[in-house]
DNA sequence: TCCAGCGCACTTGTATGTAAGTATGCAGGG
DNA sequence: CCCTGCATACTTACATACAAGTGCGCTGGA
């Protein structure tokens, strides 16, 4: 397990610095879907008291990676296929809203340096630098949002983001990854510059559906991951 | 102030008891924005410890009810309009959504339900009875994300309503107003019926922006509540 | 009167202690 | 061997104690 002592003094709160550090681990896999976790067990490896990893663990369950049984345990959620969909109805809503926004207001600046970001993520996926583009992928989608005068769209989106950032770290990494988000950026980044929202919401709502297509892929490869839904 | 000693052993846990109380009273301006709330006090007050009051504002920070500024206080957000439509962009974009796959999924008996849900409101809104009537607008909207098997949006949506909730209770109630809120109701049900996904997100979002309209006349009627803008 | 400077009272953040409840494993009887 | 019942060790929820930091008011001096 690679959660550890962290170092305090720097990065804000206690609490919010656990809260991190678990998120992380959580989307990483690091800590198992299913798997039960110990108040007492964390404090004492992240060498703190038990009240910010409870109040980190508080913040988990209402973005519902964690669950909470009173007098029982904590456990990291599995992956329910319902969840991960309901993730990507919020992203998707929220952004491509957004994006029609944004094609009504950006001005020639706002596209050019969008188009400045896209350029950056070819390079980084000439190397296929995956974890460098996951962060310009983020500003990419943080810059829409911002475009749009609604940056709270972005906060939310990132909030459940995660649950999509889970199942994809377990997808096997295709080669043409990297390539095919930076022509779908293109894209839509074409959509802006003509002030097409019709176009720049469909290009958008495509881009966003890619992540979702291999799910059931996923949940085969690893069946004890995943909450057995109920088949009415 | 309305808020008093809690009876304990009845709706769940404490933290959320005093949650659901203290975010009430914010949206009822029982609260004023701006003012300063102490941990302390309410604790002593609600007859509970430190602990699940704090976990309750923690909370209540994450909905942007409540800003906590470290060993100085935390204070009840001033109304900004930046947030107000930060609520109102995420709920229309939800809901909208949800109401074009509502339109593609829903059967004969599910409009039949929700036709019988806007007579009832029909009913109430004769009496003017607007708190009543609160309950069944809730019901509706609810309704329309779980018949789109989207229910999350409705959580969302709700947890954002809030702030708009605060800014009608302030504004003079109109004569016509839960008419008028019957009307469209049937306008968008009347677009369910016929499936079309177009109309039922035309007529929900039409509906759901009327509430947006009266911001500017609250604004100057209570102009300590609000926060003051920056104008770039 | 006015101003400078110190001290106190209050705040949130964190640490630790108490209470109540559940699953588990072991012991004993059938 | 199998099942029943209890003791125990663990969990979260809540209460309380301590630490660090900020603003405000009082006090003393000019």
């Amino acid at each position: 397990m690679r959660i550890d002592r962290l170092r305090r003094g720097s990065g804000g709160p206690a609490s919010r610095q656990v809260y991190r550090a678990l998120r992380d681990a959580i989307i990483a896999t690091e800590f198992e879907p299913g798997q039960r976790i110990s108040e007492n067990e964390l404090a004492e490896r992240l060498a703190v008291s038990r009240t910010p990893v409870r109040e980190a663990l508080i913040r988990l369950r209402d973005d519902r990676f964690v669950q909470i049984v009173p007098q029982l345990g904590t456990f990291v959620t599995r992956i329910s296929s319902a969840a991960v969909e309901d993730a990507q109805f919020i992203r998707e809503s929220l952004e491509c809203a957004a994006v029609r926004l944004a094609a009504t207001r950006a001005d020639d600046g706002d596209i050019a340096a969008l188009s400045g970001l896209v350029r950056r993520q070819a390079e980084v996926s000439e190397f296929g630098d995956h974890e460098h583009f996951a962060v310009l992928d983020d500003e990419f989608h943080a810059a829409i949002c911002e475009l749009a005068g609604r940056p709270v769209a972005w906060e939310v989106a990132q909030r459940v983001k995660g649950h999509l950032n889970r199942v994809r770290r377990l997808s096997l990494p295709q080669p043409r990854y990297l390539a095919e988000m930076v022509a779908e950026h293109r894209l839509v980044l074409e959509a802006l510059d003509q002030r097409d929202p019709d176009a720049a919401e469909a290009t958008l709502r495509h881009h966003l559906r890619m992540v979702l297509s291999a799910l059931p892929a996923i949940r085969a490869q690893h069946p004890d991951y995943f909450e057995e839904e109920e088949r009415p």
